[in-house]
DNA sequence: GCTATAATGCAAATCATTCGCATTTAGTAT
DNA sequence: ATACTAAATGCGAATGATTTGCATTATAGC
């Protein structure tokens, strides 16, 4: 894969963000380059390994930099996403499935996050 | 919410079906049911807690009967979906996380099912 | 049965994402 | 440095899933 300014903006700018970024987005903070490069890229930098791709849910995908493994919780209120870790080994052997090679683990906690948890009914 | 025999129908599909749905394979199943009118009632069955929608990576959405609560386990290869349970309180108290009220636990494995596990590279 | 309100069908509108294709550029060989 | 080839971009149009507006119809209560 060629090292093109573009891609490299593209991972800067996710680099800086403290949360994953939707396509749209990065062209919010890259708005002189194409969106559908963007997209090119992003697809990319996925199958790189580079970064992640996350179906949170609704809309748009969201797309992080791939740091050290970790899950997320997100927060019903706010749809703030939160970042947490756990040994996954111990998950994984937890988990054991009859017949199943598991390759890969995602656990995605929904709830309330601190700021939002006062206003809870 | 009014019993309407669209609806019984729909929830019907849903409930003779081992995987999740799309909403276009539960009009493919229900042909003279107006595609939107599936849209509005999956919608509804969601809000109602009745069906669960799954985001599961690509591109359309899957719904399924909410019966008891389990997680999912995705074959790469075929992209079967696999239920299986776990001890949810348990994983709950290890995820603890400061100041996030876990209402909802999901996790998803990737990996590849008994049947495509020999052909693994 | 009569009525008010929610449900449905249909077609058009949205929204995210992808594609085709002509043009430009990175990486490499000359 | 210069020329070349394949990959990367921009742009606009195409897709595909999902939603919406609105006129019509059916359901639940009276």
């Amino acid at each position: 894969m060629r090292i093109t300014k573009h891609r490299q903006e593209i991972l800067d700018v996710l680099d800086h963000s403290e949360e994953a970024l939707s396509a749209s987005a990065i062209h919010a903070s890259l708005p002189h380059i194409n969106l559908a490069t963007i997209y090119r890229n992003l697809e990319s930098f996925v199958e790189a390994g580079t970064i992640t791709k996350l179906n949170l849910g609704g809309e748009e995908a969201q797309y992080e930099i791939q740091d050290e493994p970790h899950h997320h919780a997100i927060c019903n209120e706010c749809n703030k996403v939160i970042h947490f870790t756990v040994d996954d080994e111990k998950l994984v052997k937890e988990f054991a499935l009859p017949g199943f090679l598991i390759t890969n683990l995602e656990v995605t906690l929904r709830g309330t996050c601190a700021t939002h948890k006062t206003k809870t009914k």
